[in-house]
DNA sequence: TCACATTTGTACGTATGTATC
DNA sequence: AGATACATACGTACAAATGTG
C-alpha cells in the first residue's frame, strides 16, 4: 500500500521542523539510541521526499537542542549520556 | 578607483564568516552600538556581493554568538547590554 | 600513498509566506 | 495597500573530513 507523505506542507510547522520532531519522537522511543548514528541527510532526503538543505537544517536543530552532535564526515548521532 | 570585494573566496574561512566577522569588528568598534539595527540582508547582499543566505547565515552566527537579536519583520539588532 | 565512497559544509539563485511598518 | 525584512523551501555544485580498501 501507498503511504503518503508524512510532511504536511500545509501545516504552519516548518518542515524541517517537523522532520526533527519525528527523529525526535524516535530517539524518545529508543529507535536511535545514544551514541548511535542518525539517518544521514541523504537518508532523509529519501525518506521524507525534502531537500538537503532541510534535511540538513533538521538535523543541526536537533544538535542546537543538545540531542544530537556531529561528527564531521561521518554523521549525525545522538547525544550520550542523556 | 576600485576596490576589490573584501571577501576572499580563497580563504579557508568561509565567506559567510568573514562577513560575520567584519560586523563583529564593526560592532566592536561602535560602529553599530548596542540597540541599534545592523545592515539588513539586502544591505550585505549589496556590499559584499554574497547571496542572500550567505548574508543570512553572517547574521544569524551572531546571533548564535549573542551578539545580536532578531526582531521579525524587523531586521537583526545588536545586542543592548554586553 | 592513493583512490573511492560517504557525509556534511557551504555557496549560488529563486520563489513563496509571514511579520512589521 | 505597499514596501521592507526575514524564514523557509527547492535545486545544484564544489570543497573538506572521514573511513575503507
Amino acid at each position: 500500500m501507498h503511504y503518503g507523505s508524512v510532511i504536511d506542507y500545509e501545516s504552519p510547522v516548518a518542515p524541517y521542523r517537523q522532520v526533527a520532531a519525528i527523529l525526535r519522537d524516535r530517539i524518545e522511543a529508543g529507535q536511535y539510541r545514544p551514541g548511535q548514528r542518525l539517518p544521514s541527510i541523504n537518508d532523509l532526503v529519501g525518506e521524507f521526499g525534502v531537500a538537503r538543505t532541510t534535511a540538513g537544517k533538521a538535523l543541526r536543530l536537533l544538535v542546537d537542542e543538545g540531542q544530537a552532535e556531529l561528527s564531521q564526515g561521518m554523521g549525525f548521532y545522538v547525544t550520550r549520556g542523556s
